[in-house]
DNA sequence: TGTCCATCGGAACGAAACGTTTCGTTGAAT
DNA sequence: ATTCAACGAAACGTTTCGTTCCGATGGACA
């Protein structure tokens, strides 16, 4: 199956990249969607892009980079502010169970939590990753706390960490659908505690 | 590099399966150690046993399979009862934690969690044995509902989810040597709640 | 204007693992 | 003694990997 060179093609030859590169990460995106992560290789996303396999080599070392990447680009989920820490955290987790439900945001980072299991520098750019994106999530608790919803000793980072586990585990395994009583009653759980005569 | 029939072998050609899959699951977790999930592969497998190829695909249908029962086989953690809920929740997460850093069983763990994103039996493998082990949990929440440790309309399924969400997540995150005051907090948290005046 | 030269897409490479098929051997069941 | 299912070994064709060539392209610079 030998492709002849398309002479409509745009620029090729350039000093620097041009913008082939976003053909890449677009085709990136598309394999994601159509095939999945099973279906995610590099030569898979060169065929979709038209693009040399060396090219893609060239501008990211491995896989994974080209993962990372590719969710960098997508739209950052919205962080509600409705004054009420529950209805932040509900709302918060909503607006990213849909994002990922409904954009290639969620298959993306699937996959890349899965290439981190078996590549060094996946795990190493996902534990950076984690700890900007848990910033995004203390913000909503540094808001409570100013506002006096939280007691002063609690450490917002454990508050944190536990939502963002409730969130990868449903990501994980492809219960992004939960309705929104059940995660709100997780929210009112650890707001007010399953301890009996918890106010 | 002919590979000559060993003569001390133990029992070949018998009616049924002997205990070449004992040979064959013993291989696959020493592979895992090894050389981790990225070194994980069939052809290593069988390398390792000095069984063939055919042997392990007629038992075990896919990779997945094969970790499901590498795992399966693993000892239990054992699941503390020690009258509070706090001591048994905390208890349970460092025995957990001790025994996947301990043993090979987290690296299992994550590699059947890590297939399960690729590979659709697999994912079904694990819904299957994460609803098992939700009742395991499940006990020590009971438990705690019928000492009157927990308010009777809280849904302990939710709470198994929340704990077991936090429990993968270190474990994917390879955050498995969390002090046992972290884990304490987060159960705290869980408890009494994280709002004011919680009792 | 003309010569570099980095980058491009395409083709091919060897290595590895995939899942399958074939083969001769083994030993329990009949 | 014969049958027969499972075995280990080897080879198959396929796929993807990451790399190395190649001719073509077009901006940079003299």
């Amino acid at each position: 199956m030998g492709e002849i060179a398309d002479p409509a093609r745009k620029s090729i030859g350039a000093r620097r990249n041009p913008d082939s590169a976003e053909a890449i990460l677009e085709a990136a995106e598309a394999v994601l969607i159509e095939a999945g992560y099973a279906g995610f290789s590099i030569e898979a996303v060169a065929r979709r892009a038209r693009a040399g396999k060396p090219t893609i080599y060239r501008w990211w070392p491995s896989k994974a980079a080209l993962l990372l990447e590719v969710y960098q680009r997508q739209k950052r989920v919205d962080i509600p502010d409705t004054g009420s820490l529950e209805e932040d955290l509900v709302g918060f987790l909503i607006n990213l169970f849909t994002h990922w439900r409904e954009t290639s945001s969620g298959n993306v980072f699937k996959s890349l939590i899965a290439e981190a299991q078996s590549d060094e520098t996946a795990a190493a750019a996902l534990a950076g990753y984690a700890g900007a994106r848990r910033t995004h999530t203390g913000q909503i608790i540094e808001r409570a706390k100013a506002r006096g919803e939280i007691a002063g000793e609690i450490d917002a980072g454990v508050v944190a960490d536990l939502i963002a586990s409730y969130a990868w585990r449903h990501l994980l395994t492809n219960r992004l659908d939960e309705p929104e009583a059940t995660i709100r009653k997780m929210v009112h759980y650890l707001l007010r505690g399953i301890a009996p005569s918890g106010r």
